[in-house]
DNA sequence: GGGCGAGTGTCTAAAATTTAGACGTTCTGC
DNA sequence: GCAGAACGTCTAAATTTTAGACACTCGCCC
Protein backbone atom coordinates (compact mmCIF):
# COMPACT_ATOMS: atom_id res chain seq x y z
CA UNK A 1 0.00 0.00 0.00
CA UNK A 2 2.21 2.55 1.15
CA UNK A 3 0.43 5.39 -0.13
CA UNK A 4 0.39 7.88 2.66
CA UNK A 5 3.76 9.94 1.81
CA UNK A 6 6.28 11.35 4.60
CA UNK A 7 4.83 11.73 7.86
CA UNK A 8 6.95 13.57 10.87
CA UNK A 9 5.91 11.95 14.66
CA UNK A 10 7.36 14.39 17.54
CA UNK A 11 7.06 13.68 20.99
CA UNK A 12 9.18 13.82 23.96
CA UNK A 13 8.95 10.42 24.95
CA UNK A 14 11.07 7.87 22.80
CA UNK A 15 8.61 4.53 23.98
CA UNK A 16 5.93 6.51 22.01
CA UNK A 17 7.70 7.29 19.24
CA UNK A 18 8.72 3.77 18.58
CA UNK A 19 5.11 2.63 19.29
CA UNK A 20 3.91 4.66 16.44
CA UNK A 21 6.64 3.77 14.47
CA UNK A 22 6.13 0.20 14.48
CA UNK A 23 2.03 1.26 14.09
CA UNK A 24 2.24 3.30 11.15
CA UNK A 25 4.83 1.23 9.32
CA UNK A 26 2.78 -0.38 6.63
CA UNK A 27 0.85 3.15 5.77
CA UNK A 28 3.02 5.79 5.11
CA UNK A 29 5.92 5.35 2.54
CA UNK A 30 8.39 7.44 4.99
CA UNK A 31 8.55 7.71 8.89
CA UNK A 32 10.71 10.91 10.81
CA UNK A 33 10.41 10.93 14.25
CA UNK A 34 12.30 13.53 16.88
CA UNK A 35 12.03 14.21 20.49
CA UNK A 36 13.08 18.15 19.75
CA UNK A 37 11.07 20.10 18.58
CA UNK A 38 13.34 22.55 17.22
CA UNK A 39 14.29 19.70 14.64
CA UNK A 40 10.64 19.92 12.82
CA UNK A 41 11.35 23.21 10.87
CA UNK A 42 14.95 21.89 9.80
CA UNK A 43 13.46 18.63 9.20
CA UNK A 44 10.55 19.74 6.98
CA UNK A 45 12.79 22.29 5.14
CA UNK A 46 14.91 19.64 3.65
CA UNK A 47 12.51 17.64 2.32
CA UNK A 48 8.50 17.67 1.83
CA UNK A 49 6.48 16.41 4.68
CA UNK A 50 2.67 15.28 4.73
CA UNK A 51 1.88 15.20 8.06
CA UNK A 52 3.01 16.25 11.32
CA UNK A 53 1.85 14.46 14.51
CA UNK A 54 2.83 16.77 17.54
CA UNK A 55 2.54 16.22 20.88
CA UNK A 56 1.59 18.96 23.22
CA UNK A 57 3.24 18.66 26.03
CA UNK A 58 7.22 18.80 26.34
CA UNK A 59 8.23 20.70 29.16
CA UNK A 60 8.09 17.84 32.20
CA UNK A 61 5.11 19.49 35.12
CA UNK A 62 4.12 22.01 32.59
CA UNK A 63 1.07 20.40 30.76
CA UNK A 64 -0.88 23.05 29.79
CA UNK A 65 0.00 22.63 26.27
CA UNK A 66 1.36 25.90 25.63
CA UNK A 67 4.75 24.57 24.00
CA UNK A 68 2.58 22.43 21.49
CA UNK A 69 0.58 25.80 20.09
CA UNK A 70 3.60 27.45 20.36
CA UNK A 71 5.26 25.20 17.69
CA UNK A 72 2.01 24.42 16.03
CA UNK A 73 1.85 28.13 15.25
CA UNK A 74 5.50 27.63 13.83
CA UNK A 75 4.84 24.74 11.55
CA UNK A 76 2.29 26.68 10.31
CA UNK A 77 3.87 30.03 9.50
CA UNK A 78 5.82 28.29 7.70
CA UNK A 79 4.23 25.24 6.08
CA UNK A 80 0.06 26.64 5.62
CA UNK A 81 -0.50 23.33 3.87
CA UNK A 82 1.14 20.63 5.71
CA UNK A 83 -1.89 19.17 7.50
CA UNK A 84 -0.95 18.85 12.31
CA UNK A 85 -2.47 16.41 13.90
CA UNK A 86 -2.19 16.97 17.73
CA UNK A 87 -1.47 14.74 20.44
CA UNK A 88 -2.09 14.68 23.67
CA UNK A 89 -2.27 13.03 27.59
CA UNK A 90 -4.75 15.29 28.69
CA UNK A 91 -8.20 15.35 27.83
CA UNK A 92 -8.44 19.28 28.24
CA UNK A 93 -11.44 20.54 25.65
CA UNK A 94 -9.79 24.02 26.36
CA UNK A 95 -6.81 23.27 24.38
CA UNK A 96 -8.21 20.92 21.82
CA UNK A 97 -10.50 23.86 20.37
CA UNK A 98 -7.09 26.13 20.86
CA UNK A 99 -5.71 23.86 19.03
CA UNK A 100 -8.18 23.55 16.14
CA UNK A 101 -8.39 27.17 16.36
CA UNK A 102 -4.69 27.63 15.45
CA UNK A 103 -5.27 25.44 12.27
CA UNK A 104 -4.58 21.20 13.56
CA UNK A 105 -6.43 19.06 11.39
CA UNK A 106 -7.20 16.62 13.97
CA UNK A 107 -7.07 16.28 17.97
CA UNK A 108 -5.48 12.39 19.66
CA UNK A 109 -5.81 11.47 23.13
CA UNK A 110 -3.53 9.17 24.45
CA UNK A 111 -3.72 6.41 24.88
CA UNK A 112 -4.99 6.00 21.50
CA UNK A 113 -6.58 3.31 19.69
CA UNK A 114 -4.77 2.01 16.73
CA UNK A 115 -7.41 1.99 14.15
CA UNK A 116 -8.81 4.98 15.29
CA UNK A 117 -5.38 6.70 14.86
CA UNK A 118 -4.25 5.12 11.56
CA UNK A 119 -7.99 6.11 10.64
CA UNK A 120 -7.64 9.79 11.44
CA UNK A 121 -4.49 10.42 10.24
CA UNK A 122 -5.86 8.50 6.79
CA UNK A 123 -9.18 11.06 6.62
CA UNK A 124 -6.78 13.43 7.05
CA UNK A 125 -4.39 13.33 4.07
CA UNK A 126 -7.66 12.57 1.95
CA UNK A 127 -9.20 15.45 3.21
CA UNK A 128 -6.30 17.80 1.95
CA UNK A 129 -6.61 16.79 -1.59
CA UNK A 130 -9.98 19.20 -1.77
CA UNK A 131 -8.90 22.26 -4.31
CA UNK A 132 -11.66 24.20 -5.35
CA UNK A 133 -11.61 25.91 -8.71
CA UNK A 134 -11.34 29.65 -8.26
CA UNK A 135 -14.86 30.24 -9.88
CA UNK A 136 -16.26 27.73 -7.32
CA UNK A 137 -14.14 29.82 -4.12
CA UNK A 138 -15.63 33.11 -5.84
CA UNK A 139 -18.91 32.38 -5.79
CA UNK A 140 -19.18 30.81 -2.27
CA UNK A 141 -17.23 33.96 -0.80
CA UNK A 142 -19.84 36.41 -3.07
CA UNK A 143 -22.47 33.98 -1.23
CA UNK A 144 -21.02 34.84 2.02
CA UNK A 145 -20.41 38.14 1.41
CA UNK A 146 -23.82 39.24 0.53
CA UNK A 147 -25.73 37.07 3.01
CA UNK A 148 -23.28 38.78 5.03
CA UNK A 149 -24.95 42.57 4.09
CA UNK A 150 -27.76 40.70 4.46
CA UNK A 151 -28.67 40.95 0.68
CA UNK A 152 -27.54 45.03 0.24
CA UNK A 153 -25.60 44.53 -2.96
CA UNK A 154 -23.74 47.98 -3.05
CA UNK A 155 -21.95 47.30 0.40
CA UNK A 156 -21.56 43.85 -0.76
CA UNK A 157 -19.83 45.21 -4.03
CA UNK A 158 -17.45 47.34 -2.07
CA UNK A 159 -16.38 44.84 0.63
CA UNK A 160 -15.27 42.55 -2.49
CA UNK A 161 -13.67 45.57 -3.61
CA UNK A 162 -15.00 45.31 -6.95
CA UNK A 163 -18.17 47.56 -8.72
CA UNK A 164 -21.28 46.85 -8.21
CA UNK A 165 -22.13 46.13 -12.10
CA UNK A 166 -19.01 43.10 -11.82
CA UNK A 167 -20.52 42.03 -8.90
CA UNK A 168 -24.60 41.69 -10.98
CA UNK A 169 -21.79 39.96 -13.88
CA UNK A 170 -20.50 37.52 -11.52
CA UNK A 171 -24.35 36.84 -9.81
CA UNK A 172 -25.42 36.01 -13.66
CA UNK A 173 -22.80 34.05 -14.12
CA UNK A 174 -22.52 31.54 -11.22
CA UNK B 1 -23.88 49.30 24.77
CA UNK B 2 -26.16 46.40 23.55
CA UNK B 3 -24.14 46.36 20.20
CA UNK B 4 -24.15 42.80 19.44
CA UNK B 5 -27.50 42.30 18.13
CA UNK B 6 -29.82 38.71 18.61
CA UNK B 7 -28.92 35.78 20.31
CA UNK B 8 -30.49 32.56 20.51
CA UNK B 9 -30.03 29.95 23.85
CA UNK B 10 -31.25 26.44 23.61
CA UNK B 11 -30.96 23.98 26.86
CA UNK B 12 -33.26 21.96 28.23
CA UNK B 13 -32.52 22.94 31.63
CA UNK B 14 -34.42 26.58 32.42
CA UNK B 15 -32.05 27.33 35.03
CA UNK B 16 -29.48 27.57 32.55
CA UNK B 17 -31.21 29.76 30.47
CA UNK B 18 -32.46 32.33 32.97
CA UNK B 19 -28.44 32.44 34.31
CA UNK B 20 -27.36 33.14 30.53
CA UNK B 21 -30.32 35.62 29.84
CA UNK B 22 -29.07 37.36 33.25
CA UNK B 23 -25.71 36.89 32.63
CA UNK B 24 -26.17 38.32 28.64
CA UNK B 25 -28.87 40.85 29.07
CA UNK B 26 -26.18 43.75 28.91
CA UNK B 27 -24.43 42.26 25.57
CA UNK B 28 -26.86 41.48 23.62
CA UNK B 29 -29.95 43.84 21.93
CA UNK B 30 -32.01 40.75 22.10
CA UNK B 31 -32.32 37.58 24.01
CA UNK B 32 -33.99 34.84 22.78
CA UNK B 33 -34.22 31.42 24.67
CA UNK B 34 -35.78 27.75 24.24
CA UNK B 35 -35.55 24.30 26.22
CA UNK B 36 -36.96 22.85 22.66
CA UNK B 37 -34.73 22.53 19.87
CA UNK B 38 -37.04 21.88 17.20
CA UNK B 39 -38.03 25.37 17.94
CA UNK B 40 -35.03 26.24 16.35
CA UNK B 41 -35.09 26.47 12.69
CA UNK B 42 -38.41 27.97 13.21
CA UNK B 43 -37.01 31.24 15.40
CA UNK B 44 -34.30 31.78 13.10
CA UNK B 45 -36.84 31.86 10.21
CA UNK B 46 -38.63 34.44 12.04
CA UNK B 47 -36.09 36.77 12.51
CA UNK B 48 -32.51 37.50 11.85
CA UNK B 49 -30.12 36.12 14.38
CA UNK B 50 -26.80 36.54 14.91
CA UNK B 51 -25.35 34.00 17.45
CA UNK B 52 -26.47 30.71 18.52
CA UNK B 53 -25.29 28.61 21.63
CA UNK B 54 -26.77 25.06 21.74
CA UNK B 55 -26.15 22.74 24.56
CA UNK B 56 -25.44 19.25 23.60
CA UNK B 57 -27.37 17.02 25.42
CA UNK B 58 -31.08 16.84 25.65
CA UNK B 59 -32.38 13.71 25.96
CA UNK B 60 -31.81 12.98 29.98
CA UNK B 61 -29.38 9.51 29.98
CA UNK B 62 -27.46 9.83 26.60
CA UNK B 63 -24.69 12.22 26.93
CA UNK B 64 -22.83 11.19 23.50
CA UNK B 65 -23.85 14.97 22.45
CA UNK B 66 -25.00 12.99 19.33
CA UNK B 67 -28.71 15.08 19.45
CA UNK B 68 -26.46 18.39 19.50
CA UNK B 69 -24.12 17.51 16.84
CA UNK B 70 -27.82 16.30 14.76
CA UNK B 71 -29.06 20.28 15.55
CA UNK B 72 -25.66 21.93 14.94
CA UNK B 73 -26.05 19.78 11.27
CA UNK B 74 -29.32 21.23 11.08
CA UNK B 75 -28.78 24.92 11.88
CA UNK B 76 -25.50 25.65 9.53
CA UNK B 77 -27.64 23.50 6.22
CA UNK B 78 -29.94 26.40 6.73
CA UNK B 79 -28.15 29.02 7.98
CA UNK B 80 -24.53 28.29 7.05
CA UNK B 81 -23.27 32.25 8.28
CA UNK B 82 -24.95 32.30 11.19
CA UNK B 83 -22.05 31.38 14.06
CA UNK B 84 -22.85 28.69 16.46
CA UNK B 85 -21.08 28.24 19.85
CA UNK B 86 -21.99 24.72 21.58
CA UNK B 87 -22.08 24.10 25.39
CA UNK B 88 -21.35 20.76 27.37
CA UNK B 89 -21.12 19.30 30.82
CA UNK B 90 -18.66 16.67 29.78
CA UNK B 91 -14.99 17.86 29.17
CA UNK B 92 -15.38 15.61 26.02
CA UNK B 93 -12.48 16.14 23.13
CA UNK B 94 -13.35 14.14 20.56
CA UNK B 95 -16.82 15.65 21.54
CA UNK B 96 -15.39 18.93 21.24
CA UNK B 97 -13.56 17.92 18.05
CA UNK B 98 -16.55 17.10 16.23
CA UNK B 99 -18.39 19.83 16.48
CA UNK B 100 -16.12 21.91 15.59
CA UNK B 101 -15.27 20.07 12.31
CA UNK B 102 -19.14 20.35 12.09
CA UNK B 103 -18.87 24.40 12.01
CA UNK B 104 -19.35 25.44 15.30
CA UNK B 105 -17.31 28.44 16.07
CA UNK B 106 -16.45 27.63 19.46
CA UNK B 107 -16.87 25.37 23.00
CA UNK B 108 -17.67 26.10 26.09
CA UNK B 109 -17.67 23.75 29.01
CA UNK B 110 -20.28 23.79 31.89
CA UNK B 111 -20.05 25.37 34.59
CA UNK B 112 -18.67 28.46 32.82
CA UNK B 113 -16.59 31.35 33.62
CA UNK B 114 -18.69 34.76 32.94
CA UNK B 115 -16.14 36.20 31.71
CA UNK B 116 -14.36 33.69 29.58
CA UNK B 117 -18.06 32.98 28.20
CA UNK B 118 -18.80 36.54 27.44
CA UNK B 119 -15.28 36.98 25.67
CA UNK B 120 -15.51 34.06 23.54
CA UNK B 121 -19.25 35.21 22.71
CA UNK B 122 -17.69 38.58 21.25
CA UNK B 123 -15.20 37.45 19.93
CA UNK B 124 -17.27 34.89 18.07
CA UNK B 125 -19.32 37.94 16.52
CA UNK B 126 -16.15 40.09 16.07
CA UNK B 127 -15.17 37.34 13.86
CA UNK B 128 -18.04 37.04 11.45
CA UNK B 129 -16.82 40.73 10.66
CA UNK B 130 -14.06 39.94 8.52
CA UNK B 131 -15.11 40.02 5.19
CA UNK B 132 -11.60 40.27 2.43
CA UNK B 133 -11.59 41.48 -0.79
CA UNK B 134 -12.08 38.92 -3.92
CA UNK B 135 -8.68 40.32 -4.52
CA UNK B 136 -7.07 38.90 -1.46
CA UNK B 137 -9.42 35.32 -0.96
CA UNK B 138 -8.39 35.00 -4.45
CA UNK B 139 -4.67 35.40 -3.74
CA UNK B 140 -4.90 33.63 -0.53
CA UNK B 141 -6.53 30.68 -2.52
CA UNK B 142 -3.79 30.53 -5.41
CA UNK B 143 -0.97 30.52 -2.76
CA UNK B 144 -2.51 27.31 -1.19
CA UNK B 145 -3.09 25.91 -4.90
CA UNK B 146 0.16 26.13 -5.93
CA UNK B 147 1.97 24.92 -2.51
CA UNK B 148 -0.55 22.08 -2.75
CA UNK B 149 0.94 21.24 -6.35
CA UNK B 150 4.58 21.84 -4.94
CA UNK B 151 5.37 24.93 -7.29
CA UNK B 152 3.40 23.29 -10.33
CA UNK B 153 1.83 26.12 -12.26
CA UNK B 154 0.40 24.22 -14.84
CA UNK B 155 -1.21 21.88 -13.10
CA UNK B 156 -2.34 24.66 -10.55
CA UNK B 157 -4.28 26.38 -13.41
CA UNK B 158 -5.89 23.67 -14.18
CA UNK B 159 -6.88 23.21 -10.58
CA UNK B 160 -8.34 26.62 -10.51
CA UNK B 161 -10.24 26.58 -13.68
CA UNK B 162 -7.63 29.16 -15.22
CA UNK B 163 -5.26 29.47 -18.11
CA UNK B 164 -1.75 29.55 -17.39
CA UNK B 165 -1.19 32.47 -18.14
CA UNK B 166 -3.84 34.00 -16.05
CA UNK B 167 -1.98 32.58 -13.12
CA UNK B 168 1.06 34.55 -14.22
CA UNK B 169 -0.84 37.41 -14.41
CA UNK B 170 -2.39 37.22 -11.08
CA UNK B 171 0.78 36.02 -9.28
CA UNK B 172 2.12 39.31 -11.40
CA UNK B 173 -0.50 41.34 -9.69
CA UNK B 174 -0.89 39.82 -6.46
C1' DG C 1 -47.45 65.01 1.63
C1' DG C 2 -42.71 66.47 0.15
C1' DG C 3 -37.97 65.94 0.28
C1' DC C 4 -33.97 63.10 0.63
C1' DG C 5 -30.51 59.69 0.96
C1' DA C 6 -29.54 54.98 -0.16
C1' DG C 7 -30.07 51.17 -2.94
C1' DT C 8 -31.47 49.22 -7.43
C1' DG C 9 -31.31 48.01 -12.29
C1' DT C 10 -29.67 49.34 -16.63
C1' DC C 11 -26.73 51.53 -20.13
C1' DT C 12 -22.27 53.16 -22.66
C1' DA C 13 -17.59 53.36 -24.10
C1' DA C 14 -12.87 52.80 -22.71
C1' DA C 15 -9.55 50.03 -20.28
C1' DA C 16 -8.03 45.82 -18.65
C1' DT C 17 -8.00 40.91 -18.40
C1' DT C 18 -8.60 36.28 -20.12
C1' DT C 19 -8.52 33.17 -23.64
C1' DA C 20 -6.60 29.70 -27.16
C1' DG C 21 -2.92 28.77 -29.43
C1' DA C 22 1.87 28.76 -30.70
C1' DC C 23 6.93 28.83 -29.99
C1' DG C 24 11.58 27.58 -28.25
C1' DT C 25 13.79 26.47 -23.80
C1' DT C 26 14.60 24.05 -19.60
C1' DC C 27 13.68 20.56 -16.25
C1' DT C 28 12.98 15.70 -14.80
C1' DG C 29 12.31 10.83 -14.67
C1' DC C 30 13.52 6.84 -16.47
C1' DG D 1 20.50 10.76 -23.32
C1' DC D 2 15.76 10.92 -24.50
C1' DA D 3 10.81 12.02 -24.19
C1' DG D 4 7.37 14.15 -21.93
C1' DA D 5 6.21 17.76 -18.96
C1' DA D 6 6.66 22.28 -17.41
C1' DC D 7 8.27 26.90 -18.27
C1' DG D 8 8.31 31.62 -20.05
C1' DT D 9 6.94 34.45 -23.57
C1' DC D 10 4.20 36.17 -27.44
C1' DT D 11 -0.13 37.45 -30.40
C1' DA D 12 -4.78 38.58 -31.55
C1' DA D 13 -9.56 37.93 -30.45
C1' DA D 14 -13.06 37.55 -26.95
C1' DT D 15 -14.64 38.72 -22.67
C1' DT D 16 -14.85 41.23 -18.39
C1' DT D 17 -14.26 45.16 -15.56
C1' DT D 18 -14.32 49.84 -14.94
C1' DA D 19 -16.13 54.72 -14.20
C1' DG D 20 -19.71 57.24 -14.86
C1' DA D 21 -24.46 58.35 -15.80
C1' DC D 22 -29.56 57.80 -15.62
C1' DA D 23 -34.26 56.91 -13.92
C1' DC D 24 -36.70 54.41 -10.48
C1' DT D 25 -38.15 52.79 -5.86
C1' DC D 26 -37.85 52.45 -1.12
C1' DG D 27 -37.96 53.96 3.80
C1' DC D 28 -37.52 57.73 6.80
C1' DC D 29 -37.87 62.24 8.82
C1' DC D 30 -39.69 66.87 9.05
Amino acid sequence: MNKYGTILIVDDNTAILTAMRYLLDSTFELILTTTQPDDILKLMAQQPIDLVVLDMNFTLGVNNGNEGLFWLRAIRKQHPETPVVLLTAYADVNLAVKGLKNGASDFITKPWDNDELIHKLKDVLDMKNEIVSLDEMEKEHIRRTIDHCHGNLTQAAELLGITRQTLYNKMKRL
